[in-house]
DNA sequence: ATGAAAGCGCTAACAT
DNA sequence: ATGTTAGCGCTTTCAT
């Protein structure tokens, strides 16, 4: 009768199928109060029998939200934008938001782009994961359009901006210094993209570990990564090419430390009886390969999740976005032994 | 003047700033054509002093699309799930359409969900993938709603949809066939989820090139699997400790066949040359560890951006879903070898 | 407890 | 080439 054929319920049609206002059909699926429960019922059912679904975008327009976020990302690790997204995703289950994914391949591509990306998307709010997030350009940005937005490990020294963290200078200071007590002088580290902070940061605990055992820093031991597994392959075969080569080697994630591993395994080098290698991070490969990496583990799922419940209480509350630091742990395995003697 | 401070601009303020109508701003953010070059300029030009940007929710409530795709999927390997996110959004590329992920943890709480929750966010349409896109329950449910939807992977011989598949039986058969050929005869296989589809089918295929080589099928050397690589571990530990164990194992996926690997590592009997192992799919994974994984390349990324074709053309054009057959390749790598002599 | 009317910010259809 | 007028389907006052 009222209800056109082939075209999706409306709340009027609800509304005058149960013979109600629409502001009361609104009241019933907005679980309202104000209803009388006989005709709350009714509204259901009626909706029911007209498969009745809300018009999302009807909605967000009258209420200015869409309940969408955004995580943008950078890394070449499947491992760990998948604990990413999972984490983020656990926080929003229940809550009516949904998870857009913007997988960035070009930095030099969103500068600049970023906000408009956002505002074309119609996103309430976004994940900021590294390097981006420590881009002063698209930090600039973001900061300047009043988004709501919260970071992944970036940098908790920029002003007025939320991160969830670990303290990766003391992570991989420990790593380190486990890895000397196992007897290890000739120690290596490849060493992360550099515009991650993180890489930075690693280093530094790196060198600094290597200085507190009173070992001199030496260049060649410091090779330069992607944190790719190919750059880590890489990174190993020159390594252990290197006449003099390290009897330890620290990845600055776990995907680089599979590919110095398998660098060991092509040249038969056993591992950890000859080479010990640790990874960072704690991503599912640590397990996959053999032997298991010894590691750092990360706890990118909980700083997801950590990450999107202070980004929702951002955009709900307007609560200034926090800081926050997580722990680590080091995870030993057996991929890192004593050093060979002689 | 018009514009209240602290709101964003709305194509009203745009229009009334650059001394036009709304249709015209209209025109010229949408890049209609019947707007004078110099008119065009201007209201650009005023839309960036104000920072205008469209507000999605009018648009999308207005044009009754809101550009947004659902993913849903249920897989436990990270690398594939991320091959399938990333093929996805480069068909997406450009289009202006977003990618919404839906990570299904339990398939009980979609059946029957799925259609409302599609709702609920507003989908333009949906791509799903196995198990749930052959699960009856579900399939039927997405048939009756009309919505759009395309599958990865999905059973072709369901009427009226479309899918994106590759022939997983003769491929499996392919992978076996390979392996008998380097002179194996004692073969098992760890079997994927049985609910999945292409679990059976590799299953399949499997059976055939044994029964063509004349082996007689033995149980104790199929073992079910659950597509994890824990699953793997375990299935190999079984069948390594099994007191004729065989000289081959095929997987049915790279996490399995990563998983085989290890327990053939824990027992310290070399690959190849005691043990052959072969996995399926080719993801990342299959180069990470060592040896490196023979297998069978299944375009993940392809097949999702093929889906994402076939989806849009569905949205935009009202195409009826077509159905596409993919080529898969073997590639040959290290894991397997030789039958050992003696 | 319920409803009427006025938006939300845009596009579509139809003038001019 | 440009503007006017209705919607799109919902939520929000504000009455009653």
């Amino acid at each position: 009768m009222t209800k056109k054929i082939g075209k999706r319920a409306t709340i009027r049609d609800v509304a005058k199928a149960a013979g109600v206002s629409i502001k009361t059909v609104s009241r019933v699926f907005n679980d309202e109060p104000n209803v009388r429960d006989e005709i709350r019922e009714k509204v259901r059912q009626v909706g029911q029998q007209l498969s009745y679904h809300p018009n999302v975008a009807a909605r967000n327009l009258a209420r200015r939200r869409s309940h969408l976020i955004g995580l943008f990302f950078e890394n070449p690790s499947p491992a760990y934008v998948t604990e990413l997204q999972m984490g983020a995703l656990k926080r929003l289950r229940g809550t009516g938001y949904r998870l857009l994914i913007f997988p960035v391949e070009d930095r030099a591509d969103i500068r600049g782009a970023m906000v408009s990306t956002v505002y074309a998307s119609g996103l309430d709010g976004v994940i900021v994961t590294p390097p981006m997030c420590d881009d002063p350009v698209i930090l600039e940005e973001l900061l300047a359009s009043h988004l709501p937005f919260v970071r992944v490990a970036g940098d908790t020294s920029v002003h007025g901006t939320g991160s969830v963290v670990i303290d990766d200078e003391a992570a991989a200071f420990d790593l380190a210094e486990y890895v000397l007590r196992l007897g290890h002088r000739r120690v290596a580290i490849v060493i992360g993209d550099e515009t991650h902070r993180s890489a930075r940061l690693r280093l530094m605990g790196f060198r600094r570990a290597l200085q507190a055992a009173g070992i001199e820093p030496e260049p060649a031991m410091e090779i330069q990564g992607a944190f790719t597994f190919q750059s880590g392959l890489e990174a190993g075969r020159r390594l252990l090419h290197h006449a003099n080569r390290p009897t330890a080697i620290l990845a600055s994630n776990d995907d680089m430390a599979a590919g110095v591993l398998q660098a060991a395994h092509e040249l038969r080098i056993p591992v950890p009886q000859k080479l010990s290698i640790v990874g960072f991070d704690d991503t599912a490969l640590a397990q996959m390969v053999w032997p298991q990496l010894t590691t750092i583990r990360q706890p990118i799922f909980e700083m997801a999740e950590r990450a999107a419940d202070i980004l929702l209480k951002q955009i709900e509350k307007g609560v200034a976005s926090e800081t926050a630091k997580l722990s680590y742990d080091l995870v030993i395995r057996s991929s890192a032994g004593e050093a060979p003697t002689g």
